[in-house]
DNA sequence: AGGCGGTTATGATGGTCGTCATAGTAGCTT
DNA sequence: AAGCTACTATGACGACCATCATAACCGCCT
């Protein structure tokens, strides 16, 4: 198959950027991790450096958005912790040592490259996009739900910062537990009070 | 005077680091941008890049520091307001593609480099102690004053990325507002009941 | 005047990076 | 069988990087 190599390569490059930066990633990283040819570089990604990078944030944000659209939705606080369980895997599994690589693309291209900020804009307004729309879906009035999406994206891309800086999970479940204070008080359920996550 | 050439080093260090990360910002850069004499890099940093980059936070870090404890602390809120609106001056006054230097650092240094990591870390704690010891003074509880210190931190770190992917402050906006609710209802205050920046 | 420590000029080194050209191979189509 | 397309091997290229060695410069102290 074809695309088999390219795919290993997209993924280890994501992999790659997520716990170093773009720019800290060169190709023969790349190659080195995914055990793909050297020759084949600019056969799959003629636009060379770039293209990967756009590659691998694509592939991650398509992880991303399926895994939200994968829930089901029963409150608002679930929609959240959905969002955050996720980036808490990430913290875990990886030691610590990993965070987004969308932020990762972000913070180290330069104003000039706009065609990999625009890729990095549109990822980010997808995710906000997804979920302010799973908000107001489970009860949470649309003047609301932008906002605390936006604050929910915020703080988890500054929390898997300092989380690396930590190197542990605590500053994210930290900011987890506030961000949920953000949403309105829900329906009061009959019995149980907590919230208890899927 | 002797450190004049390695301050400004420094100052432009810390100001490309903000806006293109650490590793794409090269020696040369900070040469360029600085005046400074290329000879006399290794006379002032032994340690190279590294150190550079440790310095370039340190920097950083005292001016943040000294800004937050100019504060008057007359509120919970003028607390974090005036943190906020330090970053958002770096996003305003940078075109919007600027963040922040110990992000910058933090994101693309590997797990390998512990001693540029730990400088980060304690970076990190420090701000978020003297946040939250603000809150402490003027009121906040000591159990709520961390945990809003630590997702105000990480909102702002994380609100920096999108204002940069975004090109412009408004999600550093729309996070800040969102972090205001942390805040326990004030002490009633006699009149006017709304928030009401300085 | 003389010297001395702190600073800078100059330039080289070895390495790695992104990029690409050229040639070879595998596999499907006809 | 032939040929075409998609992929890979090999290796080279110019550029830039961080690092350092050596020597010259400057101003201050004596």
């Amino acid at each position: 198959m074809a695309a088999d190599s390219r795919a290993s390569m997209v993924r280890s490059a994501a992999s790659l950027i997520r716990s170093r930066g773009v720019s800290a990633t060169s190709f023969s990283d790349v190659l080195a991790d995914s055990g793909a040819p050297r020759g084949s570089i600019y056969h799959h990604f003629p636009d060379g450096k770039r293209q990967l990078a756009e590659d691998a944030i694509s592939w991650t944000s398509e992880r991303v958005l399926t895994h939200l659209r994968a829930g089901n939705l029963a409150s608002a606080s679930a929609v959240l912790e959905r969002f955050i369980a996720m980036w808490r895997q990430v913290v875990v599994t990886s030691g610590a040592t990993a965070g987004c690589v969308v932020a990762g693309v972000a913070i180290d291209t330069g104003p000039n490259e706009t065609a990999l900020m625009d890729v990095v804009r549109d990822t980010f307004r997808s995710w906000a996009t997804v979920l302010a729309e799973e908000l107001e879906v489970v009860g949470v009035p649309p003047q609301r739900a932008t906002p605390i999406a936006l604050a929910t994206l915020a703080g988890m891309e500054g929390a898997l910062i300092l989380c690396r800086a930590e190197g542990n999970v605590k500053p994210l479940d930290a900011v987890a537990k506030e961000l949920m204070r953000l949403l309105p008080s829900e329906k009061p359920r009959r019995r149980k009070g907590p919230v208890h996550s899927s």
